[in-house]
DNA sequence: CGTTCTCTTGAGATCCCTCAACACCTGTGG
DNA sequence: CCACAGGTGTTGAGGGATCTCAAGAGAACG
């Protein structure tokens, strides 16, 4: 591993607009379609297969739908998990790369690609929103690429738990409360782990007092900060 | 882990033209653009640090950009190599998330944003270019999480391997023989091992014939089926 | 109240990491 | 021409984090 050695080249400018596309609020974008439909999907149907031609996007409306990817002996990488109100399948290829499964009961609404072309040309700024969304995406697979590549197995679920805390906080309970719809072995399909290591350290976070496990599928953060703490590799609060 | 368990919801559609946008070609994108500039990266300098405001993009002239993301303890992951060809910095953010820094001594066009700006408004079809670009990179950062997340170290490597074998090979050489511009420890960042491990595995893929070391930079892949195969995860085939 | 799926816990094995030494290469200077 | 130093790559020995295999506990559901 190496750090970083050598000033940078780099210079101020004005905020660019492509830069801030208006992409806080993606429903809009599901909202602005004439010809979309509401579809349910329940829990452990497929959206989409691996080379299946792409007729659609997706916009999750309620439910959790996970993307993944196999090898050949059934090993599989859960890409992501997507929460209602994100996109999925701005692919740019003509077939689907992965996979993606209803990881709970959900709806999803639908979007012809056709009428993707027909908005990219008709609306202005429709395009910017579409790179934002992508280039957002890209951004969150490279935060799950550090975790992958460099994180031990606490830090990996330490991160994810406030990844899934920022995005689903139950209202009122400001992020401490939450529930985790996903099963473990989704989760450790997520984190590069296996099913034991993700439980184990469920049980090591409990233990410490780090969080509490309402049930199997609800947690309260006992201490945030050193949650945060463990997800950014401070070794030296490492529980024992 | 699981499988497929269930058909999926799908029909098929006409080619749509976001889709199959011409971004086969990305020079084209340097070369319509009118105030870029060509700029020399010596070897470990940077490019930019995350938390800079985003000034430009970079179109990589010659030579090998890596982009990498740190922890606090100074764990690296890379998160690409970028090769001649490859545009950076299409992140939708106003600062940085990740660094990038010359790996080999290189040449970049750097394209103000204010510029990227004008051309979306103006140049029809650029915003898709952009877009293509931005989900092909979404689709190769998935890909490494597969293999970050589930592959062993000796199938990361021939993973790796034939990636770049794909992108870099030698005029004439049909992806057979290739170059290897980064060092050990770049390859060890990006793949999430040790500099010993890739070490170790390059040794094994040597004495098991499926490549040749010219030098520790020049590689020569001996037998290219059995290091598809390795790269898959067919066990069956794994070097003992 | 069984059945099945999920989750947890334990014991042993294994892959990869850590630490250490050495080999190789290149450039520098004597 | 050789000595030396620093960066890079290889190899070895031992340890540890995670995996594998196995069993049992808990939860959901008919």
């Amino acid at each position: 591993m190496q750090h970083v050695s050598q000033s940078p080249i780099s210079s101020v400018s004005s905020v660019s607009p492509w830069l801030n596309s208006d992409a806080r609020n993606p429903i809009r974008l599901g909202n602005s379609i004439s010809c979309s439909i509401d579809r349910k999907i329940p829990i452990n149907a497929h959206l989409y297969l691996e080379g299946e031609l792409q007729s659609h996007i997706f916009l999750v409306t309620s439910g959790i739908i996970g993307t993944y990817k196999l090898l050949a002996d059934g090993r599989r990488q859960i890409c992501r998990f997507a929460y209602p109100g994100d996109i999925l399948g701005v692919d740019c290829a003509k077939r689907h790369l992965n996979n993606a499964e209803a990881l709970s009961d959900s709806v999803v609404r639908s979007i012809p690609v056709s009428a993707i072309d027909k908005l990219i040309d008709s609306e202005p700024g429709f395009g910017q929103t579409l790179l934002h969304i992508t280039a957002m995406e890209l951004a969150g697979t490279r935060e799950q690429l550090l975790s992958l590549g460099r994180k031990s197995a606490s830090e990996k679920l330490a991160t994810f738990l406030l990844s899934i805390a920022r995005r689903s906080a139950l209202p009122g309970n400001s992020e401490v409360l939450f529930d985790l719809p996903m099963k473990r072995c989704d989760i450790a399909d997520y984190l590069g782990l296996t099913v034991e290591t993700v439980s184990r350290n469920f049980t090591r976070l409990k233990v410490a007092g780090v969080i509490e496990l309402l049930s199997s599928h609800q947690i309260k953060i006992g201490d945030i900060e050193l949650l945060k703490a463990l997800a950014d590799g401070d070794d030296f609060l490492r529980l024992h």
